[in-house]
DNA sequence: TGCAAATATCCGTGCAAGCAGATATGAAGA
DNA sequence: TCTTCATATCTGCTTGCACGGATATTTGCA
């Protein structure tokens, strides 16, 4: 239950659920993250780490840029929860305007950069 | 969203976790979850008085007695998610040891204090 | 009105974690 | 190897909240 309570902690924080309502696209890069969000980069990293530690997403490595995506069902182990809360988040008015956000980044940003998916 | 964020904050404490278990099986007063949970007096208020001001239980006196209860449906606007979640800790093993002691609790507890439903 | 029981709030202490700038690390390319 | 870019971690500071004993509040009863 200790774990429970960890994994609920990670969500107790609006930058990590706008963080996660984003990675409900699919895998981003945090320079991505960065740009939809307005972090600084300290911030972003910071939040991805601690939602890592905690098994929301999982990180990998592609050349420079370090992709994340999300863990969904390894952060409650045996359980749809995970998803249900996922969907839920994706239904705020702000997941809207951050995805409408990095929408219009992926569509300027040089397509040289780490170009995701 | 941030009101989303504070309402799974308030989901960051085990000791919060363990009275929202608590609570599934219906309403109690504070005595009680002191009881079951072996929790100080100024602990078992604190939290509660957490969970009520994240929409999590509400309280109604009775008497000399305050007693708490659910809400779910609230705490998650619109959303069965809420539900979902407090299912979800009632298969959590600390979940039923509580439950075994607020139980035993029950069955020996002088009638005349505050007798619960 | 006055006491006792149940609960809420106050207090001081300690730790977790938020922030953002600065610095360190790892990978790619010259 | 040297540089640069992307990311991670460190640093100093501040805030939030956990804890539990002490005190205040509310209610029931005499």
């Amino acid at each position: 239950m200790e774990t429970t309570a960890r994994t609920f902690k990670a969500l107790g924080d609006e930058t990590r659920l706008r963080i996660l309502a984003l990675l409900s696209e699919g895998e981003l890069c945090v320079c991505d993250i960065m740009a939809a969000l307005s972090l600084p980069q300290s911030t972003a990293s910071r939040h991805l780490a601690y939602l890592r530690n905690n098994r929301w997403v999982s990180g990998s490595r592609k050349g420079k840029w370090m992709y994340y995506s999300l863990t969904t069902g390894l952060a409650f182990t045996d359980s749809v929860l995970g998803e249900s809360i996922l969907h839920y988040l994706s239904t705020l008015e702000r997941s809207e305007k951050d995805l409408k956000a990095l929408q219009d980044y992926l569509v300027i940003k040089d397509k040289k950069s780490c170009s995701s998916a």
